[in-house]
RNA sequence: CCGACCGACCGAGGCAAUCGCGGGCACCAAGUGCGAAAGCCGGUGCGUGAGGAAAGUCCGGGCUUCACAGGACAAGGGUGCCGGGUAACGCCCGGUGAAGGUGACUUUAAGGAAAGUGCAACAGAAAAGAAAACCGCCCCAUUUGCUUCUCGAAGCGAAUGGAGCAAGGAUGAAAAGGCGAGGUAAGAGCUCACCGGCGGUAUGGAGACAUACCGGCCUUGUAAACCCCACCCGAAGCAACGUCGUGGAAGGCAACCGUGGUCCGCGGGCCUUAGGAGACGGCUUGAGCCUGAGGGCAACUUCAGGCCACAGAUAGAUGAUUGCAUUUAACAGAACCCGGCUUACCGGCCGUGUCGGAAAA
């Protein structure tokens, strides 16, 4: 299951207001879980989907760094998020730091936080081995 | 060869593999899915996906809605040498004047100070009408010192007072045209030559202006101070605007349902209207790009042929990992679209381009 961006303003209030949340070196990560029959706008959301928001912060980078720090927030998140328990909405928001963490870096912490928060589902140990097992075939694959 | 000047071009560094994202086309799926509606929600393949500044939002347009739908004036704002280019511009090109540079060349908020008003600190005697005099120059008068001799005169000074001057010094960003000659007690456009400025005439030029001659004898700077003159300007912006619009609001109800014996009424329901959330459209083919031939010094333009490869997201798509080679990367991310300006910046590359110097001939 995708997860859907949130979108609008009082949807991450409410996430900033009445979340769960736990900090790291580079982010903060809110967890919210939705209760049942939540609407928006008249409109039921599924309840066994998340949604996710990133943000990062103006002050210190342009809109160059800005997007950079989103994606590569995306693309940890990507890999973590088969992991996660549904019907969640989670938004991470970036510290502001003066260099922009590299991608092994964020994806580590975001992975400690997120299991501090108890959202990882108890089998996760096996997809974490397949995604290892993924990486050491295509580097074998490389080798050969 | 060295040092410069001018102009143009390129720029998420490249390639490969795997995973992943936006939108396009083709094909395949199409559901008792979610919604009141409009609409939204898949898979596979192929090609495609940020910039020269996308930035600042400083000008000019297109587009949209509102206003006026005619003209004049005023207010407010803008522009300001001349001619051309352009859809238009405060932009661009070509020229004129001025300033700078040995030069190539660069810079130029460049209308009017003789319409009027204001301001010109400090210093200085005096800073805007023609006045003023600190040092100074010159003449006269009185007093007095020295020298000379024909012994009461001459010469050279000094002090005080009076009159004249603006050459020199001094002040200042700027001192009332400059410089030389005549002139004079000393001086002064007082007179004259040349130069500058102003006015007029003639010639050249499309014009800004340039050149020549004549004239009177001269009028500071500041209009990125008020102002005057000429010309231009309706307002707001894609969160514009259009379509669909549950709820809520306003209006209506002959018929339907509930309440009721019946009518009125009330509630539901239905219909209409504008429309807040929200959804979708607007949203990318355009004053477009390339090639060739004309016109023009150029900006640019005319004609012919060709091309859609040149993003269209909507909390906002380009990333991650690994490998390769000699491989390191600044400023920086489209948000309705164009034409400019300004600012930021790693480096590279080009020009039978131009100038100065050196060497050689």
């Amino acid at each position: 299951m995708k997860a859907l961006p949130l979108r609008f303003n009082y949807e991450f209030s409410r996430v900033y207001r009445r979340a769960a949340f736990a900090t790291g070196r580079y982010m903060t990560v809110h967890v919210f879980h939705r209760p049942k029959g939540l609407k928006h706008n008249n409109t039921r959301i599924p309840e066994d989907i998340l949604r996710v928001g990133f943000c990062a912060s103006k002050k210190q980078m342009g809109a160059v760094g800005r997007n950079k720090a989103r994606r590569l927030m995306r693309e940890a998140y990507r890999h973590l998020e088969p992991r996660i328990r549904e019907g969640n909405d989670i938004v991470i928001t970036l510290k502001c730091v003066d260099e922009l963490p590299s991608y092994a870096e964020i994806r580590r912490e975001m992975e400690v936080l997120l299991s501090r928060l108890k959202v990882l589902k108890a089998g996760a140990c096996d997809d974490e081995k397949s995604v290892d097992q993924d990486r050491e075939v295509l580097s074998e694959e490389h080798i050969t």
